[in-house]
DNA sequence: AAATAAAGTTAGATGAGGTTAACATCCCCC
DNA sequence: GGGGGATGTTAACCTCATCTAACTTTATTT
């Protein structure tokens, strides 16, 4: 069993990323996914064509071998997993979430990889209506607030929980469509997000004014399906998110 | 912002908890600390010398200065914590709890750092009663078996949950009395562990046919509060776990 | 088909982080 | 107070991973 070094991983995972993107990988394209000098590439992946896990044609493309495929295949995978993980499950913001994901994937062992898929899969299954606390953990990590049925060990908030918010320290509600729970209904207050994606839900009716009551929420909050004016739509977490909502 | 490597971060981390035991710090012990030759130490010393993060007495002690110190407190609350979210929640085995813990410290963002605080205050403040989750969770990691309430999404089980049951596909009862809810009752089958717990457990009357009610399970499942033959008993989740129970 | 642009390679340098072998210093014990 | 063992330092070397500058090969224009 060979052992790489978190860069190496990184270059194979490249290649498989690029390859499945692209088709072929060419020396810049690494380059630039890893954000390195093409000197850099070229001496890397000699040493990787020396382990066996790359072939390389002279002034042309890079490949990887059945062997290198299968570890770029791993190391892809964790970094996935552990994207869902973060982004998801904990809340981390899509951009750092991602980063993480490519930190910690190199440095995760079988064992803890295991246990976070198991959890992964374990809140798929079980509905997010019956085990309500998620939701309440992202009322929690967003307001600072514990629910009511929780007692708080030390009455000490964690420093973490500093969300600038210049309001009085009342338990702020639910603001936008991503945090409410199946069954709700609510008004939309307001359509935030970028021009395309704004108008995009205008376009299905999505106005300030209307009602929009939750369907199902699927088990990560990701996608929400809702009913519209009569229509059901499935939207996906980011989208959800840019709708703030009057509660009723 | 300074920004360290993997390694300087665990001379800094290292040299604090060798402070901490031993009250000074010498260039042996942290090169056994580190599994590294005493010239490395010196080479790595320099340079945090360097960066005013230690002082180094010829011949003589080291020293966290003050900056070193505060990165070193910072790294060494990171694998705490880390190491408290994989062991006690996800359940990983400590040993490895303990090595991923140390990798995944220099490698996670503050963003992510926050969440899982955030996560492990929020699983504290909220009472194991209230949500029965994670003994479910603990329970699918150890069997693989869902709670009759979830719904397998694809049917699929993960090839992570392969606890090497020679029995057949029947869902396996709980095994030790870490495995318990608050509430249950069991009877002792079998007390396991180190010769020194067991006498220990042994003499607080926990025996063979011994009839234990769990009464309490803190958030974490450490500790379990038990009854046994009218005594109450305070167990560490540790202590709990090698105490094989036949359910009744 | 020649000229030019783009992509890839080589050479040589740097710095981190590790090693072994040899030497220097400290300190305890007789 | 002088040895001798433990501890620390230096020197010389290694690999990995990056860089820049200069060169070669391939691709695209004109
Ligand atoms: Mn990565
Ligand atoms: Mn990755
Ligand atoms: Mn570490
Ligand atoms: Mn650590």
């Amino acid at each position: 069993m060979i052992t790489l070094s978190q860069s190496t991983e990184d270059y194979l995972e490249a290649m498989l990323i690029i390859s499945l993107e692209r088709g072929v990988v060419r020396v810049k394209d690494l380059a630039a996914h890893l954000q390195v000098k093409a000197p850099s590439v070229v001496a890397t992946t000699k040493r990787l064509v020396r382990e066996g896990l790359v072939r390389h044609e002279r002034y042309g493309y890079l490949e990887l071998t059945a062997q290198g495929l299968q570890i770029a295949q791993e190391i892809y995978t964790r970094h996935k997993n552990l994207f869902r993980f973060l982004h998801l499950f904990l809340g981390v913001d899509e951009k750092t979430a991602e980063r993480d994901a490519c930190q910690m994937e190199h440095h995760i062992s079988p064992e803890t990889m295991g246990r976070i898929v198991q959890f992964l899969e374990f809140i798929e299954a079980c509905p997010a209506e019956e085990s309500h606390w998620i939701a309440a953990f992202r009322q929690f990590t967003a307001t600072g607030t514990l629910p009511t049925y929780c007692t708080s060990p030390h009455g000490e908030a964690s420093a973490y929980t500093r969300t600038s918010h210049t309001q009085g320290d009342t338990a702020m509600p639910p603001k936008t469509l991503a945090d409410l729970p199946a069954g709700q209904q609510a008004e939309v207050a307001r359509v935030g997000g970028e021009m395309a994606l704004k108008s995009r839900l205008l376009e299905m009716g999505i106005v300030p004014g209307t009602k929009i009551t939750v369907e199902r929420v699927a088990p990560l909050g990701d996608p929400v399906e809702v009913t519209v004016r009569g229509y059901r739509l499935s939207l996906r977490r980011e989208e959800a998110a840019v709708i703030v909502i009057k509660e009723r």
